[in-house]
DNA sequence: CAAGATTGGTATATTTATGGTTTGAACCAC
DNA sequence: GTGGTTCAAACCATAAATATACCAATCTTG
């Protein structure tokens, strides 16, 4: 039983002396390089660490030893563990920048979005070929077919607005509204979701996209901006 | 499944012999695989995937588990399914401001811009502080004293209309305005510039300027949108 | 238009992989 | 000796992957 780990005058460790000083053996040392790893970005938000068995394997030690280091990686909340799945990365490197999406409040996504609705309808109604119009009713019966369930019908309705979108036959409004879409999936927007897409608020915009659908297959401007 | 963690040297106590590791197996790796392949154009958009049964063959796993990674792929908006036709590519890969920059006709631009400004106004009306206001108007001022010169015109007309776009107060307009004349500094527009920038348009801009920023400094919407 | 083929959707049972737990032995520092 | 740690092996509970069959919508072909 190759006891390597006890050399506790030596340090074998070659990287760079850290004032944490030596570096231990056992379950401790095995902690130590595993949250190493997972710091220097080894093992990334979510991914999933080699199973207990293969660490023992990997680590030349037992398995109960890697379970006493994960242990501890747990208790620092660096890693979840799941039966029959594995060992999951909960750590996040505080690497990100603030993107636009996690600062735009909700108002902000609304006010945008109605305002360049409008014009989207003016130029879906211009420039909308058949095959544009047959995409658009699909999303509309896949929108109106998930009018039961808040988070199907959010998602249904990004695609239906998208599908809009793509009438206008212009790249950078599509880019656009694919952009004010993203924003729309993050934190605040989900959180708030749940409040505001009750069946009845649902019905409405079922009856607003319908609206829209058949003025823009029917060429009718004016109708639809009403 | 089938992941060998190569043994690297059999030194005791050596670096962490961490797995590079990133492939996951199962599900998970499929998800990652299907997902790189799309973002690297190996599908584009609106394109058919191989269908679930031809996957499984051909990444030697089970179709369930093929499943599993498109539901995944679905979730996060990147395909679409559709019982007896296939699934299809519905990601786009226009998320990098220099690539839609680079397909965005003038006239695409113009579009999106006539449709965002009314909403810009009408925001900027409401929610104007006299900081903002006070920008603008020193903007103003630039853009009407670079009359002569067509290249500074642009540059400053610019710097006039994110102005007024950051009197709404909305972080994501301002963003989005942003994008919007980072597009217009590209080639096509450049080539354009000089022949549309003529005195006479540029009067014609410099007085709707003027008009914009004294209905806003004033707070009269229905004039500002006439 | 009708029939067969193709495709995604669903269900079920089996196998495999993984973390959780227990037990017992050996070793070490105190 | 005592307590702590490590090692080793076995077993359990859960989840994922596999394998198979069948259904429903769609497409193709005659």
């Amino acid at each position: 039983m190759g006891q390597e780990y006890q050399q506790l005058g030596t340090r074998g460790d070659s990287l760079p002396p850290l004032p944490e000083a030596v570096t231990v053996g056992g379950s401790a040392g095995i902690a130590a390089k595993l949250r190493r790893a997972i710091m220097d970005g080894a093992y990334g938000l979510n991914e999933r660490l080699p199973a207990e068995r293969e660490l023992a394997d990997l680590f030349k030690t037992s398995r109960g030893t890697i379970r006493e280091a994960l242990r501890r990686l747990q208790e620092l909340g660096m890693v979840d563990r799941q039966i029959g799945s594995g060992t999951f990365v909960t750590y996040r490197q505080f690497s990100e920048h603030t993107e636009i999406a996690d600062v735009t409040s909700p108002l902000e996504l609304i006010e945008v979005r109605l305002g360049i609705e409008p014009q989207i309808v003016r130029l879906a109604v211009a420039n909308a070929t058949a095959m544009d119009i047959e995409r658009m009713r699909k999303s509309l019966l896949k929108v109106e077919g998930a009018a039961g369930d808040p988070d199907a019908f959010s998602k249904a309705d990004a695609e239906f607005h998208l599908a809009m979108a793509e009438c206008t036959r212009n790249r950078l409004m599509v880019w656009l509204y694919q952009l004010v879409n993203e924003t729309r999936s993050h934190d605040q927007w989900a959180a708030m979701k749940e409040s505001i897409l009750v069946p009845e608020r649902i019905a409405q915009y079922n009856a607003h996209h319908r609206h829209l659908y058949n003025m823009i297959a029917k060429r009718d401007l004016d109708s639809a901006l009403d």
